[in-house]
DNA sequence: TTCCGAGTAGTAAGCGCTTACTGAATCAGC
DNA sequence: GCTGATTCAGTAAGCGCTTACTACTCGGAA
C-alpha cells in the first residue's frame, strides 16, 4: 500500500540498505548512487515510516514536554520556545517532534504522560513547571525518571529544582531572588501592610517565591507579622486572585499593597480591588510575577518581575537534543524588575 | 536491556501472542491466564514498546496537532481542550498522545509539519486556526493531506472552513456572524465612524470576519466609507492593533470605535489610544473578538465575541478518534457578543 | 462412545527499517 | 604487476510486536 525502502530501492535500482544509508547519511555513499535514490525518494513521494525504523534504530525522534496548563501563556511560551529548537535543520541530527502533555497539575497525569512517553521510546522528556512537594510524590516521580533514563531518554528540567539522586540537567529561575526584590521595592516604596497571594501549597514555585518575600520583609524587621497577610491559592488562576484579595482585606482593612504568585493571580486581585471600590495605585499597588505579554497592557501596566521563558525554554529543548549529556547540572536564570505604574507609594495614613 | 513482550511471557509461563492479547483485549483469554500476565507486567514494569506495536499493527497513537502560535491563549485552550479527549480512558481504545506542532502561521512549516506527521503515522491530524487563502498553498496542503489520508489518518479541521475537494469534517465559527452582530452593537450605540483592524490579509478568519463587519455596515447604509476605516495586522498580535489604531486615527481624527480582529490586536489598540491621551469607552469605544479569559480583566472589561473554543476543540479531539469517520460534513458553533464595558455610545459631536 | 464446535493458547510469518558483516572494485605504493 | 588499504554496495539478521492460522481441550449432542 504504502511506498516503503524496498520500492525506492527497486526504483532506484540498489539495495534497501543503501537508501537507508542515503536517508540518514551516516555512511558513504557515492554521489551519483545518492542522487539516484533521492529523485526515487521524490517520484514515489515516499516518507520514512517513522515507527519501523524507531524499531529498528531502538531511537526515536519524539521529545515529551510536561506542562501544567497549556492554555497558560506562562507554559505556552515555554512550550513555544522548545519547540523552536526541533523541527527540521536543528541541532541533533534529524528533526524532532515535541510531544506537549498537559498535566493540569495532577500527580497523577503527571506519572501516567511519563508512562505513555516511555511507551513512545521518547529520547527525550523535558518536566517544566515549579514541582510538588511531596515526598511520596517525589519518589513515585523519581522512579519513573529512572526507568526513563534507564530507557535512554534523556530527562531536562526546566523551572524546577534538580531531584535529589537524579543526574538531569535543571533549568531554574532566580524566583527567591525577584520575589525579594520585589517586596524591597514594595518596601522602599513606603509599603508595611503587604499582602502575599501565594500559589498553591507544595509548589516549588510557591515556596521560592514565598520566600523571598518573606527574607524582604524579614530584613526590614518586618518578619513578624508576615503570615496574617499571607494567603494560599488553590491554582495560579485569576480566582485565586480574587478572592486572596478579598480575604486579605478582610484581614486587614488597611492594605496598602497586595503582591501575586504570578501575573495572572495579579488579575484577579485587581478585579477585586476594583469591585471594592479601591484604586490601582492610589489606595492598593499590585504587582505580579512572570511578566507574560498582557502584564504590559493591565490599567495600570503590571509591577511585575520578567522572568526569561523563551530563553530558557529554547536552552531545555537544546539540552534535550545534545546528544552528548553535558548534564551541567543546574543553571539558573536571572529574573528582573520590572517595576510599573501599578505600584506606587501608599496613600497617606488617614486621620 | 528493557523488558519485552517476551519477558513478560517467559514470567507469566505463557506465549508473547496471549500477552499481547491480554495488553490488546482484543480476543478472548481465560480469567486466570490473564490474571497470570497482568501480574507478570506488573512485576516486571513492562511497558510495551510503541514503535514496535505501531509497526507491526500499522496504527499509531499519535495524533498530530496544528497550532498557528502555542504561546497564543487562543491555540492554548484549543489544544487544551484537543488533549482532554486523549489520554487514558478516552473514546476510541487505549490512551492516545497529541503532538502540538506550532507553524507560526508559516506555509512551510505547515507543510513539514505535515509531513512529519505522516513520517510518524500519526492517526489523525487537527489542523486549527483559519487557513491561508493562497490558492497555491491550499493546493499543496491539499495534496498532502490527501496523502495522508490515503495513509489512513484521519484529517479535521477546527477553525476552519471545508478544503474543496476532501471530506475531512470541519468545525467552523460563526465569525461572521458574530462579527456583524458586534458592529451592530456599535452602530446601535450610535457610532458611525467606526475604524476596523482586520488580521492578516488571506486567512479565512479574517476575511469572514471582515465579511460580517462590512455587511453590517452595508445594512446600516454606511457601506460606502469602509475600506478607509480598514486596516490590515500583520499578525494576530498587540504590535498589529497599536499600530494599526495609530494609522487609524491619523486617517480619522473622529474616529469613535475601533474594532479590533481579536482580543490581543485589542490590548494593542486599548494602548495607543491612551497613548494618545484618548479615554475608553468615554472617547473610543474598542471591542476584541474570542473572548479570552483575560478580556474580563482589562479596564474597562473589553467588550467581545465569545468564540467557544473549549466546546470546539473537545469535539475535534473526539471526531479525530472516533474509529468510523462519521464524516458528517461541517459542524459551525455559534459565536456570542459580550457586552462590556469598553463600548459605550460616541462622545456627543463637539462644536 | 463418537464427533463437533466452542473456547483458548501456541506457532510463525511478517510489519519496514537499521546495521554489522561480507564482498567487490578501485587505487596508491613499491 | 602485485599487495594492502580504501571506498562503496549488498546480504541478512534482527528490532518487538500483532495476528492469521493451527492445535489442543473439553463439554455436550448424537
Amino acid at each position: 500500500m504504502a511506498v516503503t525502502l524496498a520500492d525506492v530501492a527497486a526504483r532506484a535500482g540498489v539495495s534497501a540498505a543503501t537508501v537507508s544509508r542515503v536517508l540518514n547519511g551516516n555512511y558513504p555513499v557515492a554521489g551519483s548512487t545518492k542522487t539516484r535514490v533521492l529523485a526515487a525518494v521524490e517520484e514515489l513521494e515516499y516518507v520514512v515510516n517513522g515507527p519501523a525504523s524507531a524499531l529498528a534504530a531502538a531511537t526515536s525522534d519524539l521529545v515529551g514536554v510536561l506542562v501544567n496548563d497549556i492554555a497558560d501563556p506562562f507554559f505556552g511560551q515555554l512550550a513555544g520556545a522548545v519547540q523552536s529548537q526541533m523541527g527540521p535543520g536543528t541541532p541533533g541530527g534529524g528533526p524532532r517532534m515535541a510531544i506537549v502533555c498537559n498535566t493540569g497539575g495532577s500527580r497523577e497525569r503527571e506519572l501516567t504522560y511519563l508512562t505513555l512517553l516511555q511507551r513512545q521510546r521518547a529520547a527525550a522528556v523535558i518536566l517544566t513547571g515549579g514541582a510538588i512537594e511531596d515526598p511520596e510524590h517525589i519518589e513515585a516521580l523519581s522512579a519513573r525518571l529512572r526507568r526513563l533514563e534507564a530507557a535512554g531518554t534523556r530527562i531536562v528540567l526546566c523551572g524546577r529544582p534538580p531531584l535529589p539522586d537524579a543526574e538531569a540537567p535543571a533549568i531554574t529561575f532566580d524566583n527567591r531572588g525577584g520575589a525579594q526584590r520585589l517586596t524591597e521595592h514594595m518596601l522602599s516604596l513606603g509599603h508595611r501592610a503587604i499582602g502575599y497571594i501565594a500559589g498553591p501549597a507544595a509548589r516549588t514555585t510557591t515556596r521560592h517565591r514565598l520566600e523571598g518575600h518573606r527574607a524582604a520583609l524579614a530584613a526590614a524587621g518586618l518578619g513578624g507579622g508576615a503570615d496574617r497577610l499571607t494567603v494560599h491559592g488553590g491554582a495560579y488562576d485569576r480566582a485565586a486572585g480574587y478572592e486572596g484579595t478579598l480575604a486579605l482585606l478582610d484581614r486587614e482593612p488597611g492594605l496598602t499593597a497586595v503582591l501575586a504568585a504570578n501575573d495572572t493571580v495579579a488579575l484577579g486581585a485587581c478585579a477585586a480591588l476594583r469591585d471594592r471600590g479601591l484604586r490601582i495605585p492610589d489606595d492598593v499597588s499590585v504587582a505580579g510575577f512572570d511578566d507574560l505579554p498582557f502584564a504590559v497592557d493591565t490599567t495600570p501596566a503590571l509591577t511585575t518581575v520578567r522572568v526569561p521563558l523563551t530563553d530558557a525554554g529554547a536552552h531545555a529543548g537544546r539540552l534535550a537534543l545534545s546528544p552528548d549529556a553535558p548534564a551541567e547540572g543546574v543553571v539558573t536564570y536571572p529574573t528582573t524588575l520590572m517595576p510599573r505604574a501599578s505600584t506606587a507609594p501608599p496613600p497617606p495614613e488617614k486621620p
